[in-house]
DNA sequence: AATTTTTCTTAAAAAATCCTTAAAAACTCA
DNA sequence: TGAGTTTTTAAGGATTTTTTAAGAAAAATT
């Protein structure tokens, strides 16, 4: 996975400029807007995990900012930073939307621990719906949440964990190369020697399930890794 | 919709009563308990929609609580109060999975805009809690909340509250998994061993239950739960 | 308040499932 | 050809599930 892209709108040239430099070293992508205006352009023309708005800033100030990018999306996190700790601010600053808020001076480490916690619920949030489980492999049916195989006239054929991520990688691939390192460094998390032999039995496994249906092979490419294809 | 339950761990009864007081004002149903076991215990036996939590306190603090809480329950917020500004309790607090945290002195009525936002993005969450009770399985008719299965011609057989909340939930999720962790968390209010044995026995009884209609199954998905299929 | 009934948990053994490792045979490529 | 890679079968150990049964806890009844 990529690092995680974050748009911070801040008009204080020294501050931004550390700021993103601090944060860039700590493996995150930074776009750095000078004023409101300009971070909504940013904001319109890229696909970020995470807004950090300055409150003042002229031209367009963070509340009006944040108030654009809620009306075009509901779900991204906005962190505010604010030099004055106005009780008025504050609240609306919740109104808005706002996911964290933090008062300057703060501390850099802090500000990387919202980070991390907000992009880690977000994670926990989303990698449930995004990914498919319901794959057609030429006659069967493969569902890799229930972890069954089954095809019109055949029988139910339930398949383990370790089956049924490795087939689904083998289907999200379908008809193009599966590295075998993929698979070992993200189901079976080591490559090794012992890994690699123990992935074999499971694409063994695999053909054995799919035997019913002769259009359908797992192709070995020497040294490479594996291809699932339909004819 | 009912009011929001909240726990509130708070060994201050002076200030524990007042915060109580505000919020249950705010239509907000507290349960105030004085000391982290206390607090552990309240949460085991309810089911609450937000947890604040003072970090100092007496027998068990409000990290040791948390973590306490989420060892059985990942998503429900948590909110930190802490009368010391320390930069490591707060990012202890991130580490344990806080959702926010609040130095006191604090201002309440910030408190509430917190409550709010933090209860608002729960709310797009997760707004899959069935109010449904009766259900087709099968042959079946099952009515969850008078907790009795019948079907023509057969008996009426009366379940348990845990035999109904069980297999309420299986039919809110029929022919689709049904996660362990869920019925463990949400029926049980725990998921370790002994519960995950309990609830064991109960997908026995319900098999019971329902082998008059051999199209009704309850099929076992190692390592992820159940399944009610009808075929 | 005492007794009965129902509900739930705990224990423990047996069964099923899952994964790794081993080892021999087949294959590929230089 | 021969070294390295892939395929396959099978044994074992670990973990998870199933089931029965007993006793504790809670609820209902007398």
């Amino acid at each position: 996975m990529g690092s995680k892209k974050i748009l911070l709108v801040e008009d204080d040239p020294n501050f931004g400029t550390v700021l993103k430099d601090y944060l860039a070293l700590h493996d995150y992508n930074i776009t750095h807007a000078k004023d409101g205006i300009e971070g909504l352009i940013e904001f319109k023309n890229n696909d970020f995990d995470l807004c950090i708005l300055d409150v003042m800033m002229p031209r367009k100030d963070g509340f009006s900012l944040a108030a654009d990018i809620r009306a075009t999306n509901k779900e991204i996190p906005i962190i505010f930073l604010t030099a004055k700790t106005m009780k008025e601010d504050v609240l609306k600053g919740y109104q808005v939307g706002a996911d964290d808020y933090l008062n300057k001076p703060f501390d850099s480490e802090v500000l990387l621990f919202k980070i991390k916690a907000i992009l880690q619920r977000k994670e926990s949030d989303s990698s449930k719906e995004s990914d498919e489980f319901e794959f057609a492999i030429g006659k069967f049916f493969f569902n890799s949440k229930l972890r069954h195989l089954s095809y019109d006239g055949g029988e139910n054929q339930k398949l383990s964990p370790k089956e049924s991520k490795l087939l689904k990688m083998l289907a999200v691939h379908k008809n193009d190369l599966m590295p075998r390192e993929l698979a070992l460094t993200k189901i079976w998390r080591d490559d090794n020697y012992f890994t690699s032999r123990s992935m074999d039995v499971y694409i063994a496994k695999l053909r054995k399930y799919l035997k019913d249906d002769e259009k359908v092979e797992i192709l070995n490419i020497h040294g490479e890794g594996f291809r699932l294809v339909e004819n």
